[in-house]
DNA sequence: ATGGCATTATGCTAATGA
């Protein structure tokens, strides 16, 4: 099964990046996010003649999450139970017999405001639901752009990042605990990669072209995924077209 | 590098993102 993560950042004005993409790279499961799309606007038809079954839970201007099938998800979750959180973060579905969470982390916006603070609310919520999960689903895939980057290597330039926004200790942290107390992998870090690989980058400053970028999008498998794991990759092709994305997919493979 | 970009909306400036 190939299983990939986007953050769209506007699935109406990336829609035909997405069907192009979905063309080339055949995911047989893709998460997206920033989908910025309310319910009634979900563009069901192009997706389903493009072969694809759709959950997805949105809203206006921001925020959104999608599942993107071949076949049809299942038990579809919105939002992290008990966790009383309006914006459109969270959805998980069963997909043939894996389990996926595709997430969009809050962004935090600026290390000690009020939304860091809710990011870090957000995380400390989101680690026992999903130790729960793992549970129920031994075939877990945490997917999405969790806006951490959570080592050295994944910031193209550590010391101009250290304690910024996306890369703060607190963060790292929160996102450590999901592979520490919950017992997920990274899949990335599961293979060698080439140095100064990231899935986001700034529109501004020709930073792409500068390769100053982060790694914030993850795909993060549960140990009996992790021991079928065949492979993962950035797919920067999208971040070159006209009118990208500001992040990247990532794929993984996996038996 | 400290923003010179992109997207959205009771829109033409402001909020948000990362």
């Amino acid at each position: 099964m190939r299983l990939a993560t986007w953050n769209v950042n506007s699935l109406k004005v990336r829609l035909p990046h997405l069907l192009d993409w979905l063309a080339r790279a055949q995911p047989d499961v893709a998460c997206l996010q920033e989908t910025k799309t309310e319910d009634a606007n979900f563009p069901l038809d192009a997706l389903r003649a493009a072969g694809y079954h759709a959950v997805y839970c949105g809203q206006k201007a921001y925020n959104g999450v999608a599942i993107l099938a071949r076949s049809e998800p299942r038990q579809v979750q919105h939002g992290i139970p008990g966790f009383t959180d309006d914006p459109k973060r969270v959805i998980a579905a069963t997909v043939d017999e894996t389990r996926v969470a595709c997430l969009y982390a809050p962004n935090g916006q600026a290390v000690g405001s009020e939304k860091y603070r809710y990011k870090l609310r957000w995380y400390e919520a989101l680690a026992p639901w999903l130790s729960i999960e793992l549970q129920k689903h031994p075939r877990l895939a945490v997917v999405g752009d969790l806006n951490v980057a959570p080592e050295e290597r994944d910031v193209h330039d550590p010391k101009r990042w250290e304690g910024q926004i996306h890369f703060s200790d607190p963060e790292r942290a929160a996102m450590r605990r999901l592979i520490d107390e919950v017992r997920l992998v990274d899949a990335f870090r599961l293979f060698p990669q080439p140095e100064n690989e990231f899935s986001w980058w700034d529109y501004r400053l020709a930073a792409f072209q500068r390769n100053w970028g982060l790694r914030i999008d993850h795909i993060l498998l549960s140990p009996q995924l992790a021991t079928g794991c065949l492979g993962c990759t950035i797919d920067k092709s999208t971040r070159r077209l006209e009118r990208p994305s500001d992040h990247a997919p990532v794929i993984a493979e996996l038996r």
